[in-house]
DNA sequence: TGTACATCAGTGAACGCGCGTTCACTGATGTAC
DNA sequence: TGTACATCAGTGAACGCGCGTTCACTGATGTAC
């Protein structure tokens, strides 16, 4: 244990020589172990093989180590949804969908950023960077939702894209956090987190007057749906783990 | 301070009366302060008024105490919803527009419940009592779905109910702990967190193929909605704070 | 109606522990000349 | 190329504190007879 210490110590020497980022290393393991409440400051100094006063030279206290976690998990996320959208290549609808399955792809894999940036009780908005930081990553789903929404059919009325990318942000992060979570938390769901936000995502745009069959092919607007009353029109969900009842 | 201690102790007599009780209020008021990460077994005590080892007669330790409060907590949700759907009247949708609304507004009214519930970590699936509290509650917005479903026009496909429950159920949530909360954590928003989930759900049911004017009178079914090409159809978000754009 | 006894809720003192924070310090690194 | 010095990242010891938990206890309440 103190042997451990002396081995990390001799192996680096005096001078850590990058503890700001090994911190955020370590507390990120530790949030992801014990959720974001059970880490403490002594325990990231430890687990960076340093002594407790270390961190100090680096962080006023754990809320600014908490804050500087969340950050980064924002400019992450960002990252993931951009490469996701890939500017709505190869169609908008499909490139769409594929960002509401990076979003929970990542609230799964990186369980620790997520419960940082949004249940931590860091306050986002007081703190500038940080807010510039998850304005950014929203932007992303509001450009793409701005995209869409200029594809809307003719004789259809326009969306505004605002509301769009709040209803899926809203929705996304609904699913992520009842039944998308990486951790102990999550809640069992009689199918996987990803059918039921594509499904819930394709419903809503239906309702917004998007042509979308279960695959879209490209471009909404290319093909109006089909008038109601004709027989599996604009109520029929998409395939998979639901079936579907015929309509009484 | 010794002295307040004193003055309670010569109110109340050696038998606290109800101390389940009143530490069940103590922690949810702490909760309530500081989130429930920062409210601990000694802390609920002391403001019960009691000494730090008074709690052990009534709960096996901190978890317990959180599990019992988060199982309250989904009682008072499920009474919640139950009396704002209120059995569908006087007409299906709107009663529908109720259930989100009274989610709002628990999430808003009882943030401590409310995070004790859906974010301090209790893991309510291994937990019997709580698990079936946590179902009884989505039980009210599942039923509700029932009736609506049951309710498609001729001709459309009837929805799933189960999916659109959780469709629903994740849109609210999503709202609530994005925008809606009642503490710190709460993000800015251009209009009320109530008109953004009430928009979103009547564009959800009319992608299922509910027919939902602005208002919506009575009997999703009377009237079908007018077919897409037709001036301001399907497309059309609800007015508000939105403003239409016109399709270009 | 009274008495003896069992039950049990809450006490208060004690403990070991780990945390946050401070402090004067020390050792490594970089730089001016 | 070497030397003196400034800078600064990390040390380790120390502190006060509050927490969780235990324990033998005490005082109130209920009940059997």
């Amino acid at each position: 244990m103190s042997w451990r210490k002396e081995q990390r110590r001799a192996e680096r020497g005096y001078h850590h020589g990058n503890l700001k980022e090994a911190l955020l290393q370590a507390a990120l393991g530790l949030i992801a172990e014990k959720g974001a409440a059970g880490f403490t400051f002594a325990d990231a100094a430890r687990s960076a093989g340093v002594s407790p006063a270390a961190p100090y030279r680096h962080f006023r206290d754990r809320d600014e180590l908490l804050a500087s976690i969340a950050q980064r998990g924002f400019e992450q996320f960002e990252a993931v949804l951009t490469k996701a959208w890939d500017d709505g290549r190869p169609d908008t609808v499909s490139a769409f969908e594929r960002v509401g399955r990076a979003y929970l792809a990542f609230a799964r894999n990186e369980p620790a950023f997520y419960s940082a940036m949004f249940e931590s009780g860091v306050p986002v908005d007081v703190n500038p960077m940080l807010s510039a930081a998850s304005e950014r990553a929203f932007g992303i789903i509001r450009a793409a939702a701005e995209r869409l929404a200029a594809l809307t059919p003719p004789g259809v009325a326009r969306p505004p894209a605002m509301m769009m990318a709040l209803h899926i942000w809203s929705m996304s992060h609904g699913v992520a956090s009842l039944f998308g979570r990486g951790d102990a938390a999550r809640r069992k769901l009689p199918m996987s987190a990803e059918d039921l936000l594509e499904a819930g995502v394709l419903i809503y745009l239906r309702g917004l007057g998007f042509p979308t069959d279960r695959k879209p092919q490209d471009q909404a607007g290319a093909q109006p749906p089909p008038p109601p009353g004709s027989s599996a029109a604009p109520g029929t969900p998409p395939a998979g783990p639901w079936g579907h009842k015929p309509a009484t």
